[in-house]
DNA sequence: ATCCTTCCCTAACAAGTGTTTGGTAGGTTA
DNA sequence: TAACCTACCAAACACTTGTTAGGGAAGGAT
């Protein structure tokens, strides 16, 4: 008997799995991790509260599930741009275009996490919550801070503020973001980009 | 008999009302609101659950009275800066110093306002919420293509993009920020504010 | 034809929820 | 002293919550 963690659902298929959580996703986004009753979910998804238990074992795992899936498609990313070598200012620009992609991509997502991260992250299951965002900081606050020292960004300037500062003006973006609404991530990248490096003042 | 629409607490003494507030306030804030349990509030308030109704008529009630107290308070500030006739970029940065303040005074409101209002906007209650951000919208719009006609701001930005960048770049303070912590209010406005009009960069 | 697997339903459970009701200790007023 | 008010407690209420147990329909495999 191998020793498999999960319990239930064993046999259940990952493309229903993945329905599921996606409906979960977006009631989740949309009411909030608490408030929202797992007979809310059922109904969306066309099936019975119950129903939900032979797929996951609890509503946080369908949390979880959602969570984990998204940090690892994110890191999966900025692992990429922090291995190749660019210099400070090119590599805030690369993750901030990452970022907005996976804004695009796990909208439901990104707005569960800014939203249940702080209150989750003292739950050992969520941990991992808070190890991501230890790694995301080292992550942007270095690239900063080489920045600074390589002479590209300004030197007057509060560094973990402005940590705060790109990091916030980023993510919010998910709470008003949809697919299909105009602006291309990568289109919307480029002009937060252009105000947090250059500022929305006219240069005199 | 006054149509007084309060059925309850009619004796009940505004000190300690404001106090039991405070404390519901900061729950809120950490655990959200629906996550919070009237005994919990309670229990930190140092009472019994129903005893604090006989201070309100429901929990919801208290949630109302901290998000429109805070409202109340913004839009005094706002409306004197916006009364005075400033210039666009004027405006723009007394909005700002002020949002700061608000945020330093109303912290828990804020997190609550930020984390909730787009779900409670929808209830009849909460309508003031769907208000408020209308009028906000209008001031910080305005003031923003007001700061493009006049040349203080650049003309090749989306107006929308930029108005919810400003937007939030401000409110998600809100998320980190503790009072007494190093920077005062008016101190980390004059950086955000630096970093807005200015950009992170530097100036070649 | 039989069995087995997949996926769902029906029906209930125990725990926790916001709220109400009746009572009461202690101070204030008459 | 008696009446009253304020601010609370004790105990319960009806309801909702996440979750479970048992069963069954549909379809493929044997």
């Amino acid at each position: 008997m191998p020793t498999n963690k999960k319990k239930t659902q064993v046999t259940a298929s990952p493309e229903r799995r993945r329905e599921l959580l996606a409906t979960a996703a977006e009631v989740f986004a949309a009411q909030g991790y608490n408030a929202t009753t797992v007979r809310r979910i059922a109904d969306e998804a066309g099936l019975l509260a119950g129903s939900l238990y032979y797929h996951f074992d609890s509503k946080e795992s369908m949390l979880d599930e959602i969570l984990s899936a998204f940090l690892d498609e994110l890191w999966e990313g900025y692992d990429g741009v922090l291995a190749a070598g660019l210099g400070p200012r090119e590599t805030i620009e690369a993750l901030v275009t990452e970022s907005f992609r996976e804004i695009d991509r796990h909208r439901a997502a990104v707005a569960i996490y800014q939203k249940e991260s702080r209150h989750l992250a003292v739950l050992p299951r969520f941990r991992y919550l808070t190890e991501s965002q230890q790694k995301f900081e080292k992550a942007w606050l270095g690239t900063l801070e080489r920045g600074v020292a390589a002479g590209a960004f300004r030197t007057d300037l509060d560094i973990r503020l402005t940590y705060r500062f790109v990091r916030d003006t980023v993510w919010v973006a998910a709470s008003w973001y949809r697919p299909g609404g105009g602006h291309s991530p990568e289109e919307i990248a480029r002009q937060y980009l252009s105000m947090v490096l250059d500022g929305i003042a006219v240069r005199t």
